[in-house]
RNA sequence: GUGGGUGUAGCUCAGCUGGUAGAGCGCUGCGUUGUGGUCGCAGAUGCCGCGGGUUCAAGUCCCGUCACUCACCCCA
């Protein structure tokens, strides 16, 4: 025997039964956009590597350290995705979408990369659903797409997370604020690590966890505060459509994103059961972006959520497994003849959205029961010798145990199962 | 990238101060002729993560390595 060959560091599998829960969390956070009127766009998982340096940042810890960058054979720079953003934009941008209608509205799925110790909840390879929307200052469309996010988690059943809410100001309040918070914490006694941090992204030194560091800001200046004019009733006309949303918030005047693009309305979402890795999702404004990548100076907003950090949310709240069963009906056929009919019932039940399966490598009648019960089949089919004279399939219920012959027609066995007087 | 913890059957884990491995669950079979879930009986399964060292002898001690895990960092 060799030895098997395990997965690369820090990509997780999801195997079976797990992975239909998996599935099953995907379809939920995508589903409230595609109710919203966002189309789903398609985009490689590779992108040349400047995108993400110019659109992500140069200064943040993701394009820094934690990408996945490569030489193609032509020389190109190549490098795997470490979030969405950078790439729909490129693609608006690339086949013209910006051109069209606004605001465009699309959503994503897929894997994302980041080269950084695993640990639970963060991987090497992340999954993520996302949507952005380019084209649109309206504060309702802010609040539309924080409440596509929030209605997916509840959709869920999810009940302990928690939306973290704040507004980064723009190109005009945002420095001047950006040199106030700097002076601040040059009065203030950091590490040098800290001070660095300080030079390159000041609000992120506001995040620290350190209790030496954050008690010394408790008089720092915050961005809300300084908000212009246009910023200020912009985040307040957010709110209002939030509540009018069914959204509901916290204010976090300290919350800080990693990547350098995001302007104004900024949120994340925080699931406390999770351990560090806490965030389940988050997005945000990023006014400048479209033109930094070459496009029409428009704005965008958008986010991205964690497919595997809500599947472990799900869990810890208890709401797993969602999907219990997988196929409505199981046939055991005994016989050549049996097997045939079998064949070709199934097809026809399956032409109809019936999901069936059969027991193969014929067992004993016992042991294909036993199979009919670890797929929890709720009914299970028997086809034998004296059922093959008769025309007809005994049908059993499996939560009942009772019995009963049916015609050996798809018409029959479909008139059964979807019978009102049986519920499963 | 930095620190701490762990690594024994498919899974969850026990194995005290070194003497060639155990439980529960699961799995397989049986409980008579074509019927699962409960119950009873029987059975299989382990390069004790990997490599080296100490020792008459190592799952048990030492070193290294890999993986997982927790925290920092960062973020989904």
């Amino acid at each position: 025997m060799t030895r098997a060959i395990s997965a690369p560091r820090g990509v997780p599998d999801y195997p079976p039964p797990r992975s239909r829960d998996f599935l099953f969390v995907r379809d939920a956070l995508a589903q409230p956009a595609t109710r919203a009127g966002y189309e789903y766009i398609e985009l490689p998982v590779f992108e040349s590597t400047e995108l993400f340096i110019r659109g992500v940042g140069e200064s943040t810890d993701v394009v820094s350290k934690e990408m996945y960058t490569f030489t193609d054979r032509g020389d190109r720079s190549i490098t795997l995705r470490p979030e969405g953003t950078a790439g729909v934009i490129r693609a608006i941008i690339e086949n013209r979408l910006d051109k069209g209608p606004l605001p465009v509205k699309l959503w994503y799925a897929g894997p994302f990369f980041r080269a950084e110790r695993p640990q639970q909840g963060r991987y090497r390879q992340l999954q993520q659903v996302g949507v952005e929307v380019v084209g649109s200052d309206d504060p309702a469309i802010d609040a539309e797409v924080i409440s596509l996010a929030y209605h997916g988690f509840t959709s869920l059943g999810l009940r302990n997370f928690y939306l973290n809410l704040t507004s980064l100001g723009c190109s005009i309040c945002r420095p001047p604020y950006r040199k106030t918070l700097q002076e601040f914490l040059g009065s203030c006694d950091l590490d040098q690590e800290t001070r660095e941090r300080a030079l390159i992204n000041p609000l992120r030194v506001l995040d620290d966890k350190r209790e030496i560091v954050q008690e010394q800001l408790t008089d720092a200046p915050l961005m809300i505060d300084y908000l212009c004019p246009a910023c200020e009733s912009h985040f307040t006309s957010v709110r209002s459509y939030l509540s009018a949303s069914g959204v509901q918030w916290r204010e976090n005047p300290r919350l800080v994103r990693g990547l350098d693009y995001y302007t104004r309305t900024t949120f994340e979402f925080v699931h406390p059961d999770l351990g560090a890795q806490s965030g389940i999702g988050g997005g945000g404004r990023y006014d400048g972006l479209m033109a930094e990548l070459g496009g029409e100076s428009l704005s965008g907003i958008g986010f991205g959520l964690g497919t595997d950090r809500t599947l472990l949310a799900c869990e810890a709240e208890g709401l797993t497994p969602f999907v219990r069963r997988l196929i409505d009906i199981y046939f055991i056929a005994m016989g050549d003849e049996a097997r045939l009919r079998t064949v070709t019932l199934m097809q026809a039940l399956r032409a109809h959205g019936i999901s069936c399966d059969m027991a193969f490598d014929s067992h004993s009648l016992k042991s294909a029961m036993k199979n009919a019960d670890r797929v929890a089949a709720p009914f299970v089919a028997i086809v034998g010798e004296d059922e093959m004279h008769s025309n007809s399939v005994q049908v059993k219920n499996m939560t009942t145990g009772e019995q009963e012959s049916l015609p050996s027609t798809a018409q029959a066995l479909i008139g059964h199962l979807i019978s009102p007087d049986r519920k499963a």
